[in-house]
DNA sequence: GTCTATAATTTGATAGAC
DNA sequence: GTCTATCAAATTATAGAC
């Protein structure tokens, strides 16, 4: 992947997490990477191939990164709670995910099929490891709760708050 | 109230729980109700005025139903589980403010405030009814995460499931 | 690969007739 | 109160030069 294919998508996760979908523009993401919208464009066709990648990505990211600590030994809980808490201390913005499920009915096909599959193999991944169907939701809704309570109060030690009888 | 200052309140809310505040005009809320856009503005002057209205309503009604519980003898956090449950299950969306929340700092400030104001006041009502801060913010997150997995599983069971511990 | 230019559409909002 | 008409701006996306 190019240097400016990484750059757009950085600059389309950091739009995306803080004003969704619909609040971000191929005008604003080429000011943030210093070239025209053409060439971002060039790059993604659309904006659903655009937010989908950004998505995708997002996904195998978090994912690895989750099951990369379960492997060193970390609990499973614990393993999802630092990725979660990661994810939010490192920009201070929501979950991609939770922001594009938020108005998953919105998306376009691509994209809401991607945020879908967060959450369905956060879940996945977690029964695997001994979770019952039940016991993964309440860990994955507190843990998305979590982040829009902090999102919501500017406050990251919401978060910590939130998920401190998480275990 | 007029019934036609009512209904756009009502399309509104409806528009916003699906899409984000990004995610609506002026002219859907019209076509909604059965005027013209110019009609909508007559009753509300910009978006920003028609969706704090919006949020003021939702959290005004939202609060108050869950205290009457309370005074029928409902145990605190059932009342607040039930009030998100009924949210959930009239029109199968999202919580109104936790869709504006996951993009809060993309409202205008009056969205934003009342917004925030949903969250703090449900905090300090739980607070005044003998939860902890921490406790009261466990609450809440695992209500709006299990808000926004029935919504992205397309499933409002997941919303019982997720919840299913919380006593 | 990036640019200029532009097409086609949508948007929030207003003016003024009725 | 609602309408028609309209404006100015923004949006997604494309064509074609370099």
């Amino acid at each position: 992947m190019s240097d400016m294919t990484e750059s757009i998508l950085n600059a389309a996760e950091q739009r995306i997490r803080s004003a969704g979908f619909n609040g971000f523009s191929f005008r604003e993401i080429a000011a943030d990477v210093g070239v025209k919208s053409a060439s971002v464009h060039y790059h993604f066709p659309t904006k659903g191939t655009l937010s989908a990648c950004v998505a995708r990505r997002y996904r195998q990211r978090f994912i690895a990164s989750v099951e990369a600590e379960i492997e060193n030994g970390c609990p499973v809980i614990e393993a999802w709670k630092q990725g979660f808490r990661r994810a939010l201390l490192t920009d201070e913005k929501m979950c991609l995910c939770g922001v594009l499920g938020a108005t998953i009915n919105d998306l376009p096909d691509e994209v809401m099929a991607e945020a879908r599959q967060f959450f369905e193999d956060s879940l996945k991944i977690l029964g695997n490891r001994g979770l019952s169907q039940t016991r993964a939701m309440q860990v994955m809704a507190t843990l998305e709760g979590a982040m829009l309570l902090a999102n919501v109060l500017a406050l990251p030690s919401a978060f910590d708050e939130a998920t401190a009888s998480l275990t």
